[in-house]
DNA sequence: AGCTTATTGATACTGAGTATCAATATAGCA
DNA sequence: TGCTATATTGATACTCAGTATCAATAAGCT
């Protein structure tokens, strides 16, 4: 329940982790994967894109996007539904995490403890479904972004 | 926790609604009201619009999304997201409800009895953060897309 | 070094939704 | 019931987030 620092996983662990898994670590990869472990807080492919653009990577749109999928898969990264339903991604920690999000500024608080487990069970019992995971995000509006002006 | 019927609020309920807003009560408007009260499960906007479109409605496209947008809002509808990212409308019953969602059909179970407002009050108290709302969300596979064949 | 094939970038495309704006219809009121 | 102010509409063109295609390239294995 207390904000989880990132450097729990370095680039180089993700790195390894996608080798170990067979995917080619090529040069695309290696940029995104540093650039998404310099971050924090939430970020959109776009933004990325534009970033990785501005300090001179060749890094093409589409890979950006393909190299994201990859790492949502891999869970390194999390997909974040934003009220408006924008999507934005942020680096995940190890283990099962949920967030909260700032709906101003993007900012992001992991935490982890969600008690859904019990309903879920419930659910699974009383109906035919097959439950294979969950969601659970909480937004709302960061300290700085309450400050007014 | 059980099934809940979607007939527990009418198309007629919902222009009172949106009258008593102070929206006015326009023919595009009673069409897509009546058309989602004749639904049930997800649906998206561009399907609304198809739909109405084949029984001979000319409804825009543009006041489709709108008009979406003002049921969300009125939480007359919920927005679901998907896994694969895409976004689907239900007809939302009166409360405060949360969705299970069949990744394969779309098919839709509301349940309410979510119980994360001890985690909610945690965060409020170790964060910064005004909390202004969460969304829960469970997906599977419903009985009937596990069936083989 | 050579070979196989995963991955890339350019390009063109889609799907979902949105900004614009002149035309129209609604609701409140005389 | 007709008048008027303005909320709403539909057509159009546009954006934004991603995706399919495909020939060229580069990883990684031997
Ligand atoms: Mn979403
Ligand atoms: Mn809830
Ligand atoms: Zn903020
Ligand atoms: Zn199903």
């Amino acid at each position: 329940m207390e904000r989880v620092s990132y450097r729990g996983r370095t680039a180089q662990d993700t790195l390894n982790h996608l080798r170990e898994t067979g995917l080619r670590i090529t040069e695309p990869r290696v940029e995104v994967v540093e650039e998404i472990h310099g971050r924090q807080g939430l970020f959109t492919g776009e933004q990325l894109y534009g970033d990785l653009r501005e300090r001179g990577s060749g890094v093409g749109r589409a890979t950006i996007f393909r190299t994201i999928d990859v790492l949502v898969e891999l869970e390194i990264l999390d997909r974040v539904h934003q009220p408006d339903g924008a999507h934005g991604y942020v680096l995940r920690s190890p283990g099962h995490r949920h967030h909260l999000v700032c709906s101003a500024c993007g900012d992001v608080v992991e935490f982890q403890g969600c008690n859904v487990g019990d309903l879920i069970d419930d659910l699974a019992t009383r109906t035919d479904f097959r439950i294979e995971g969950h969601w659970l995000e909480i937004f709302g509006t960061c300290g700085r972004c309450q400050q007014p002006g």
